[in-house]
RNA sequence: UGGGGGGUCGCCAAGCUGGUAAGGCACCUGACUGUUACUCAGGUCACGCGCAGGUUCGAAUCCUGCCCCCCCAGCCA
């Protein structure tokens, strides 16, 4: 019966067929431990001379390490072995040999890793981080399709700059156009929102910027929920189950894989809503009382991000951002327009932004005024501008950042171990 | 784009007040029936130290220029 290392735990006293690769070989001359992977987990095989034979037994000898494996044997409880049961081997087809597996058991340097990222999934802990990434992208399409939003994705190729703040990557769009990668599914799914009511676009995003931090990808993916009639605190509440939920079910589902990421498993549990809700003007007040040099008006930089998250063990909202340092159709406070509605979510731990979002302007004259005011072409925003003119209603949404989201549940400290394969400002192999 | 750190064998890493390239892993041979990055014994392994010049009797080490990577900041999710 070939079954998988996953549902081994079911089959004891079986017979069964592994189909994997070699993780790791330790050998007492007559007795073999194989540490195969099959994808679904890593099992410890049992060979023991005595009772398969030196046909069988000698050429594991020199078995290499990611040699591809079909294994035979008994599954058998084991408190010595790693995962609870070993299986005795009871016969060993090689598939085909490895030579020279260049990511050994010991330490590499990122740089080295990183050129052999197609490889180094195949680690234990790398498997753990994108086993807890599909997770959380299961729970956040279950979050939202269970609460009946239309699942209605934006366009990769845009014309524009949706919001002409950051840098966008431009793409030859046959003979004679330009079109732009997406750095944000944000205005088509107003125009989505007034079609269907709850909606979400969930993508790949595309920010040309030379970042060059642990918290910056050029390609990234993004879920955006908006929702009409939605004020800023429908948005808040959306966001706050969202990350609940999410953090929940990776809690639940994913113990094994935090464990091997030796995550404190306690600060994820504290994640139960409802997070802080703190205004922008406090925020500021705050800084100022931890000597963090900060006047009104600025955008908070990572110090500061950190600053604010480490004095709550929940994520934390700040809204009332200036509207300023905001884009152009996020609404502004009613009697107070300097101040918008807007809102982002920060990570504990100093991991930082992982939502930014908020009220949409709803008044055509306003967003006129303001696509102006940011020079931005109004011929390109005409198909916007139609949201307004043709039965316009509060509404709002935020985006999520996926990978963030993941590299702070696993905890680990880098953006690029939380997508199979990185692409940064000096990273386009493999 | 600024500031800091770094490029030495397939991998990790010492050497960097100039004197002729440690060590570990991997690999090969052997021992071991309960290993957990197994252990132990032996063996192979850099005419060269990111690249190009220069100083010097002598350069991985000092000087000049260039290339690449990492970290921090900015921008943002």
């Amino acid at each position: 019966m070939i079954a998988y290392i996953e549902d081994i735990a079911g089959s004891e006293g079986q017979l069964v067929t592994i189909r994997g690769w070699l993780h790791n070989r330790r050998s007492s001359g007559k007795i073999h431990f194989l540490t195969v992977r099959d994808g679904s987990g890593f099992m410890q095989c049992v060979m023991s001379k005595q009772a398969v034979g030196d046909e069988l037994f000698t050429p594991a000898d020199h078995l290499t390490q990611e040699s591809a494996v079909i294994v035979h044997g008994t599954v058998r409880a084991d408190s010595r072995a790693p995962g609870g049961y070993e299986l005795d081997v009871t016969g060993l087809e090689i598939v085909s040999e490895a030579q020279n597996y260049p990511i050994t058991p010991k330490e590499h340097g990122v740089d080295f890793l990183m050129d052999r990222r197609h490889l180094w999934i195949r680690a234990p802990r790398q498997q753990a981080i994108l086993r807890i990434r599909h997770e959380v992208i299961d729970a956040v399409r279950d979050y939202f399709n269970s609460r009946r939003f239309i699942l209605a994705d934006a366009p990769i190729f845009t014309p524009a700059a949706c919001e002409g703040t950051t840098t966008l990557f431009p793409v030859q769009y046959f003979e004679d156009n330009i079109a732009f990668l997406t750095q944000s599914g944000q205005l088509y799914n107003e125009a989505n929102a007034m079609a269907l009511g709850r909606v979400y676009c969930f993508g790949p995003t595309f920010r040309a910027e030379k970042s060059k931090t642990r918290r910056h990808l050029t390609e990234f993916w993004m879920v955006e929920p908006e929702v009409a009639y939605a004020t800023i605190d429908d948005v808040m509440h959306l966001a706050e189950g969202l990350v609940v939920s999410v953090v929940a079910r990776v809690l639940e589902k994913r113990q094994q894989e935090l464990k091997i990421l030796e995550r404190d498993q306690s600060k994820l549990a504290r994640v139960q809503g409802p997070f802080p809700r703190i205004s922008y003007d406090d925020a500021v007040e705050t800084l100022k009382k931890k000597g963090l040099v900060f006047e009104w008006g600025g955008d908070f930089g990572a110090p500061d991000e950190t600053a604010l998250s480490e004095e709550h063990d929940q994520p934390i909202f700040v809204h009332g951002f200036p509207s300023a340092i905001k884009a152009f159709y996020m609404k502004p406070h009613p009697g107070r327009p300097e101040v918008s509605l807007s809102v982002d979510l920060l990570a504990p731990e100093g991991y930082g932004e992982i939502i930014g979002g908020g009220q949409r302007v709803d008044d055509l004259e306003l967003l006129v005024q303001r696509i102006k005011a940011h020079d931005l072409p109004q011929e390109a925003f005409e198909w916007y501008l139609d949201l307004r003119r043709f039965g316009s209603v509060p509404h709002g949404g935020f985006g999520m950042g996926i990978e963030r989201v993941v590299t702070w549940i696993c905890g680990i400290d880098h953006l690029r171990e939380a997508i199979p394969y990185p692409r940064m400002i000096y990273r386009m192999y493999p």
